[in-house]
DNA sequence: TGCAAGAACTGTAACGTTTCACATTGTGCC
DNA sequence: GGCACAATGTGAAACGTTACAGTTCTTGCA
């Protein structure tokens, strides 16, 4: 698949053998040496034309004739060219990264992993890297997000964990940085986001719950700063006024809570006098303590009590069978938040950039077998 | 904080205000606008001297005098100059980007994310970016891998579930991309790698299990194309022959198979006369499985069957405490990871970059409240 | 025929950094 | 006094790309 350096077409005008240097030692033709990656120029030099010509007809510019164009795309294929990323980045400024902005105390479960994946999956056609931008917990959020900013290391920026007023959304928009939360505001900002309906899932979590005989009900809920909590909250009581339960408050646990600290708070919990008889738990790995939990102070679940739980790995059922489950999908998640920030760094309208996952019904266990077996 | 730009130190020999061009409109002083960051010349032109200069001083190059050398630090570190990115790699090729080379169908369990967090942790103080780089288990592994060091878009890789002989080892030992693995090789490469230490590993298991009496030991391991299939099969193998036990055969499900075929072949062993009372589990969510299957088969943990697994995450003696578990700490192995592709970029030895991580005792489930009790 | 306008292409400069080869001192030594 | 030589600093060039301001043709039209 040799490419010759001076195409003999006779096409274009002027296609005489030209003074344009060779880059470099490229010179000798594809010696089977460690030949550099090539430029522009090497494409300038096989094709005799200027590098500015080369690097318009490569981006469709108008200015250019379409033989000449089809000619360069055509050469720049078959030797390989990529654009250099340092190149780009210093004239221009963009940097082809999207930052994905972590909390590393981040709770166990996959959840992180699935969101990598999600975003790598959607990233994955476009020229765009992911880069990993971590903080801590104990640190102010902001900083990471004004790192980014301030060295313009990145075209777009994920984050999560997010509050209803949320100062990074506020620095990122006042800043003109392209971004996606992964939750939402409430701070008369507008900006693209993806989130799972937590008002909806509690909604539905109770309303099982309810048909189950349940009466009072405990909520394992997320930190009071992150909206979700509000949301999830929001949900439980309006589904617990509607179906006229009570709630048995749960306050000293939340799902950013160590295992141990859940389930020392869940016993704790469960020999009162007015112990809940259900609970809705916001995570999977903080229904691990909850059951934990219940069942060091001698209940049993699916007897004593009923939890509904999300989970995004699929590991509750295999926990305990008596769960009711809601998956989220946050790998889905991860691909709408890259599409997002994706789509306002191209410019597109906010609007068409905010999408909310509605939960899917909850699930009881399905009893294994009862589909068909291959085997035996 | 404010800076003179033309600082009167009397110091330096000639100090007067030289023809040196301002960067851009940066010469309205500091007027609260949207300053720029600063660069070399922004240096330059407030200490009076050449970029090349101030070049060297920042890295401490010897034919800088010390006066000169510490003003321009601390004119740097007061105006906060960050060296541009773009421009360093452009011209140097240096990225100052390490990438993680990973699977995307990785199975559950946290894995990924402690990986990550401990990268991160050991790139923090550091000039690095992590890059995740991704792709599917489909795929040629290698092509990620070959992307990288032909884009030269890394100083650095890290890649995992790695092969006796694995040909991106080769490929990158050949092309000179420094690079750590997490797992070892048997391929005559020297190479950086951190590893667990899963032949001691399987040994403690079946130590464990043959003092509590068991005599026909399963073995969930990984897939048998990863390096450390060997060791923890190597490992079993030499352990039953110690203590005289035999082995049922269980190669029909890897740590590699989804939750739902481990359970079912799981399930159809555990219905065969010769069924095993005992397992050693390679991976945390495997052994959910094997569990849900032992359970269904109609046993019981720690009556007619015994396990001991290896965990990442902390979740197993909530799942069934009579489980005994070997806990593997990812994060650190991701720390380690991170600390020999750095070496190996230093050009810092092999041999001190190679780290294999002990497995601790087999843990019991300890009942909690066992331990200082701090409320009520 | 002359000329304006468009099409097609080009060279130069710039982004921020480092490296190379060179310039300017002052200093010690004979 | 002259000279070599450190010591210290310097401008220019280059990395690969794109934006700007031309330049060279061809073509249409008065």
């Amino acid at each position: 698949m040799q490419m010759r350096y001076a195409p003999s077409r006779d096409h274009g005008g002027a296609m005489a053998m030209n003074d344009k240097t060779p880059p470099d030692e490229n010179a000798d033709q594809a010696a089977g040496g460690e030949a550099n990656p090539p430029t522009l120029k090497t494409i300038a030099f096989m094709t005799g034309l200027g590098v500015t010509t080369v690097s318009r007809a490569l981006k469709d510019a108008p200015e250019i004739g379409a033989a000449t164009r089809q000619r360069v795309q055509l050469v720049a294929r078959q030797i390989g060219y990529r654009p250099n990323r340092a190149g780009v980045r210093l004239r221009t400024g963009k940097t082809n990264v999207i930052s994905l902005v972590l909390d590393t105390e981040e709770q166990v479960g996959g959840f992180v992993s699935d969101l990598i994946y999600g975003i790598s999956e959607a990233l994955a056609q476009t020229p765009y890297h992911l880069v990993v931008t971590p903080y801590s917990r104990n640190n102010d959020p902001l900083e990471p997000v004004r790192y980014v900013v301030e060295t313009a290391s990145a075209d777009g920026v994920i984050i999560s964990r997010t509050e209803p007023d949320d100062k990074r959304v506020r620095y990122m928009t006042e800043r003109g940085m392209p971004f996606a939360t992964h939750g939402r505001t409430h701070m008369g900002i507008d900006h693209a986001f993806h989130d799972f309906d937590n008002h909806a899932y509690s909604i539905e979590a109770v309303k099982k719950l309810a048909a189950l005989g349940r009466k009072r009900l405990a909520l394992l809920a997320p930190p009071s700063n992150l909206s979700y909590y509000h949301h999830m909250r929001d949900g439980f009581a309006d589904a617990l006024m509607e179906h006229g339960l009570s709630e048995v408050p749960f306050p000293m646990a939340t799902v950013d809570h160590s295992i141990e600290d859940i389930r020392k708070q869940t016993v704790e919990l469960m020999r009162r006098p007015n112990r809940p008889d259900a609970f809705v738990s916001g995570a999977g790995a903080g229904t691990f303590a909850l059951v934990a939990g219940i069942e060091e102070a001698g209940f049993r679940i699916g007897q004593d009590v009923d939890i509904v739980s999300k989970q995004s790995s699929k590991l509750l059922h295999l926990l305990r069978p008596q769960l009711y489950v809601v998956n989220e999908d946050v790998r889905l998640a991860g691909a709408e938040l890259a599409r997002a920030v994706l789509g306002r760094i191209a410019g597109r309208d906010i609007g068409a950039l905010q999408s909310l996952s509605k939960p899917k019904a909850v699930e009881a266990y399905e009893t294994p077998g009862s589909g068909k077996d291959d085997t035996t």
